[in-house]
DNA sequence: GTAGTACTGCGTCAACAATA
DNA sequence: TATTGTTGACGCAGTACTAC
């Protein structure tokens, strides 16, 4: 899915003619008990009635592509609802992966911090004179940046965050 | 109570992609 | 190639909140 669509600002005359249904429809949904964010369903039985499908009358041209634009009107309205819900479970997502992937960066940099510490008091004791531990993990000794890596790794086999 | 403002949801248009 | 589905952009209306 693209997002990057380019702006276009121009529109041609008749969608201001055709934007008096768009204030009819809001004065229907202004008599809802509910307002403009009211039920869904309540709004579709009156679209369904104004604007659904209906049987074409085989002679009348100009009536049918009054018709099919209807119709298209109506496919686009639901589409765009819908979609508009799919923007919002797919936020919705992304936020809730923001806060998971917040919880393991602080989880994992405690973890890191405890193998720190291990891996100082190890090398304290040995009695071996050791030079202090790099405190950047790129600097971390090869078999400690191993075990780190592994330990993210199985972290973050455990937390599969996808959306 | 009223005016101003921010936010939200909606319908529509237009452009693009996918499909028949 | 025509049709259909998807989605960004736009303008409108309703609602909530705030300052006066």
């Amino acid at each position: 899915m693209s997002l990057g669509k380019a702006p276009k600002l121009e529109y041609p005359e008749p969608y201001f003619q055709q934007h008096d249904s768009c204030v009819s429809y809001g004065d229907q949904m202004s008599n809802s008990p509910q307002g403009s964010s009211g039920s869904i369903g309540h709004i579709d039985n009156n679209l369904n009635a104004d604007f659904g499908p209906e049987t074409i009358n085989p002679g009348d041209l100009a009536d049918e592509v009054a018709k099919k634009r209807a119709n298209r009107l109506h496919k686009n309205r639901v589409a765009a609802r819908e979609c508009r819900r799919k923007k919002k479970e797919y936020i919705k997502c992304l936020e809730n992966r923001v806060q998971i992937l917040e919880a393991q960066n602080k989880s994992l940099i405690e973890e890191l911090s405890k193998l720190k510490e291990q891996y100082q008091n190890q090398h304290s004791h040995s009695g071996v004179t050791q030079p202090q531990p790099p405190v950047h993990a790129a600097n971390l000794s090869g078999q400690f940046q191993q075990f780190t890596v592994f330990a993210v790794q199985s972290i973050l086999s455990v937390f599969p965050v996808e959306c």
